[in-house]
DNA sequence: GAGCTCCCACCGCATTTTCG
DNA sequence: CGAAAATGCGGTGGGAGCTC
């Protein structure tokens, strides 16, 4: 066994396929499965399951993962030791809802780029559902999500506290629940936490559901709501600017409906490199 | 130490097999 | 039939061993 296995071992359980593992490590697809085979003989067990047209992880491949990732990074680690630089480096693929990626992360990320410019940093936008497939297909270190998540496989850190206000137009008037209530309750995405919050909220005190109307992206919902097509619900932290602007109204939801936890995922098995754990304690982690 | 040969691992190409 | 995985085969490069 060695590091390179491992390495095309670790792309074809990433990529659930040994063509597309091939194509990332620009190998042919052929050089790839003689690799796995040989890992395979050496270790007297299947790492793989081949069905037509892809493969997964049997559970000595499973069992195989995480030991192999922490072997890849304490290589690159040892490389990098001798190269005289104790700074985390290589890359750090983050995950984070829009929320929490419009507000608090640009300033997160330009810290951590400051303090540690070596580090190859990237964002993968997505909803909560979406971010903690990723986190346990390995596909991204850490991830921001609406908790708790409560997953045997997860660990998670609370991070922030969001609080919900329902968004209509601006009004002068004083607000009256009554004439929002035919109005379409507008979505970025299907599913939204935030939206089920205030739905439970009506249907807590008697009112109907609203019918939610789906608009693409956040930005896209702010401009409607602005606009008075129909209003939303988000962090107050989200649309701050928008308030102080006169270009909203905003109308905090009852604390045991409103408050929201953030909180920062990642696998248990995964292995800690000190590039995420540097970025988690810039987030204020510190109980890693 | 330099030069040579042999062996083997690695790789890519072409082809075959598998199966939805 | 087509896409993905497996197989066969030949080329290449590097290490080991040998001779001078």
């Amino acid at each position: 066994m060695d590091i390179r296995s491992l390495e095309v071992f670790k792309a074809v359980a990433i990529e659930q396929s040994i063509t597309k593992a091939a194509e990332k490590l620009n190998y042919v697809q052929s050089n790839v499965t003689a690799r796995i085979q040989r890992l395979e003989q050496e270790l007297g067990v299947p790492l793989l399951y081949r069905y037509h047209k892809k493969v997964s992880l049997t559970p000595a491949g499973r069992e195989l993962l995480p030991h192999a990732n922490k072997l890849l990074y304490d290589f690159e680690e040892a490389i990098e030791a001798v190269k005289l630089s104790s700074a985390p480096r290589g890359t750090l693929r983050i995950g984070a809802m829009e929320s929490t990626a419009s507000t608090r992360l640009p300033l997160i990320f330009s810290q951590y780029h400051k303090k540690f410019p070596q580090v190859e940093l990237s964002l993968y936008m997505a909803p909560t559902v979406d971010q903690v497939s990723t986190i346990l297909e390995y596909k991204v270190d850490g991830a921001f999500v609406d908790g708790p998540i409560l997953h045997p496989e997860i660990v998670e850190y609370p991070v922030f506290e969001e609080s919900l206000v329902l968004i209509t137009s601006f009004s002068p008037e004083p607000f009256q629940l009554e004439s929002i209530l035919h109005e379409p309750l507008l979505s970025s995405f299907a599913h939204c936490i935030y939206l089920g919050r205030w739905q439970r909220w009506l249907e807590d005190n008697g009112y109907a559901s609203m019918k939610v109307m789906e608009y693409g992206t956040l930005e896209g919902v702010l401009k409607c709501v602005e606009n008075g097509l129909g209003v939303t619900v988000l962090p107050v932290s989200m649309v701050e600017s928008r308030i102080h602007q006169g270009r909203i109204s905003c109308h905090p939801l009852p604390e045991s409906y409103g408050k929201v936890p953030t909180v920062f995922i990642r696998r248990r098995d995964s292995y800690m490199t000190s590039a995420l754990s540097q970025f988690m304690e810039l987030v204020g982690i510190t109980n890693l």
